[in-house]
DNA sequence: ATTTGGAATTGGAGCGCTCCAATGGTCTAT
DNA sequence: ATAGACCATTGGAGCGCTCCAATTCCAAAT
């Protein structure tokens, strides 16, 4: 900056006038220093820039795993509406592992963002601790359960409900839960599944299998439910990798969907629109959420008095291929049309 | 920093010190001073301490589309590798898009990042101009022909010509291409696909259709192919999501995979490996590529001095469901009527 | 000619940290 | 006792920028 200021003949101060295109200097000097800047290729200084002004335009972004397509959709609506804002967003991944999580906001703390999203997180609240609000931070995609903490989440216990309630309609009874873990949203996506069961009058066969959040997930569980004498007809998965999974599995062993089992998965990522696997699921919609959180965030950082908001989106069940009537009525023709998209 | 030193009564020097770990201090007064901090909540400013340092330990990812798995494996790849050398890795999402790829560049060289990892950009080098020297920087999984660059990829001529062999040994001769569009991994696939099919002796049916590279960049292509009067008998993509948007069109108007027209993508993602797709894909080392590409940039940052370094890795065939012998019968579509592209 | 006002420009302090050279203190060997 | 070596500790300069108050400049108004 030094030398950009003395190939232009003006002082420093007149540079960073130039660089933040000040709307104070003259045409004159404004184009010389330009010029001095492109033939020396000075490229301002962020860092320098940053603590001096003690503002960084930042929004850092811990996403829980960037192989997860729903998580990317995510972080795309939040880009587009932080971009419209002047702010930069910087992603970190968390690895699916709530320690690495802790340490990558400890490193959006360290870097000065102004705010932050956790897209997905599996970190409790509790071992959030202070660093949760140390800087303007909202939660997105992991449920409502936070009460300390802005959140934007679809009604995963609506979603759940929503699934049970359509499998219990082509007349299923024995559904299975594949749950997400010890999660936020696994816990509420349990919950719905178990009221959706108590609705429809099956609460005693309610039936939980802890699973995880991803396709290698479901080998095992789906291998012990196929062991046993009287398995489901039906299963209920916490995400669409999961689903996919158990698809795999299924198919694996001979068993077919939805002819001997009906399959929904839960986000409505675009690999359960893919023809061939056809999932029945519940849709998130990930882009409003993305917005919803920066919106969220750059309220906070203007008044930030109130306390935590948290805005609950409704999911929306999309039936596909995967879901039919259970297998002991399955002697009448097939199934249900397909409503999905 | 300051009410830190102040709290332990020590000096601010010694109070970097013990944040920096440094052997040089007694037990006694970084106990006290590590218990300040702690009251006081204090966290270093990273902004501050990397200007002082001139140095970051940061190394920025650039990501082409967050959505698509297979980057998402090359990141991990690379944070693993980071990790263990001291670095912090940033993301940058370049939503598939050269213009916003170069903005992102240019942010991470403001933001002072040691080095910077290109994962699959669109850009073309000429583009990058001086930006791509400011700082040690490799493209990883967007083919070697970046003369001035250094580059990790696998080899996506051998990748193509892997694809169009298996078909070929199948008995396969209208083996349509879709490709990927301007970036160079899809010059080079592109090439291979004209080798493939000269070596089998069908150069004179070479057909490369435009396309692109998600699942949505098929559907108009499949139509038009199913709408011809010759349709051919296999089709090699770009990409698994562009094979798995075919697959879906396929499926939409009733052709059979492989029944009727055999189906290869390439990256073996895990979407490929899914029972119901059971794509039969080029697979790419994603996790070697990510190490080898932090490996180069850590070389690049130590010495510097040599001409670049283009790495090849070698893909590997992976026969699964949707490839097989070529029907004996024209491909007339089954399904409803299509309406034009 | 002098004042006045506004716009363009500048010097310098300061953002929070690191790092160097310098300081003080303790221990050992002479 | 004294020099030397060695360790822990400190003051202060400086990283590249911004921002404030102060200055200069110029034209219009008195």
């Amino acid at each position: 900056m030094e030398d950009v200021a003395e190939r232009a003949n003006v002082s420093r101060a007149l540079v960073s006038l130039v660089m933040n295109n000040s709307p104070q200097v003259s045409e004159e000097k404004r184009r010389s220093v330009l010029q001095a800047a492109r033939e020396l290729g000075y490229r301002p200084n962020l860092m320098a820039r940053n603590l001096a002004q003690q503002r960084t335009h930042t929004i850092g972004v811990l996403v829980d795993d960037l192989r997860n397509p729903f998580f990317g959709e995510v972080v795309d609506g939040i880009e587009a509406e932080a971009a419209g804002h002047g702010f930069r967003v910087i992603i970190l991944n968390g690895h699916r592992d709530a320690r690495r999580e802790v340490e990558a906001i400890e490193t959006f703390l360290q870097l000065q963002v102004e705010a932050m999203a956790l897209v997905g997180p599996r970190v409790a609240e509790d071992d959030l601790g202070e660093i949760g609000t140390a800087a303007p931070c909202v939660i997105v995609a992991t449920g409502a359960a936070h009460p300390g903490i802005d959140t934007i989440a679809t009604d995963g216990r609506r979603g759940s409900e929503l699934a049970v309630e359509h499998l219990a309609a082509l007349g299923h009874k024995r559904i299975v839960h594949l749950d997400g873990g010890a999660n936020v949203s696994a816990a509420e996506r349990r919950s719905g599944y178990r009221s959706g069961m108590h609705s429809a009058g099956v609460g005693h066969l309610i039936d939980i299998r802890p699973a995880g959040d991803d396709e290698t997930d479901a080998l095992a569980v789906i291998d012990a439910l196929l062991a046993e004498s009287d398995p489901p007809t039906a299963i209920f998965a916490f995400n669409d990798l999961l689903a996919a999974g158990a698809l795999n599995r299924l198919d694996d062993a001979g068993v077919e969907v939805p002819g001997d089992v009906s399959l929904v998965g839960f986000d409505n990522t675009f690999i359960s629109a893919l023809r061939h696997l056809s999932l029945t699921t519940v849709n998130q919609p990930t882009l409003a959420m993305g917005r919803l959180a920066v919106e969220t965030l750059l309220r906070r950082l203007s008044d930030g008095s109130d306390g935590p908001v948290h805005h609950t989106l409704q999911p929306e069940l999309v039936v596909r291929g995967t879901t039919g009537l259970p297998r002991r009525a399955a002697l009448r023709p097939r199934g249900p049309a397909m409503t999905g998209p």
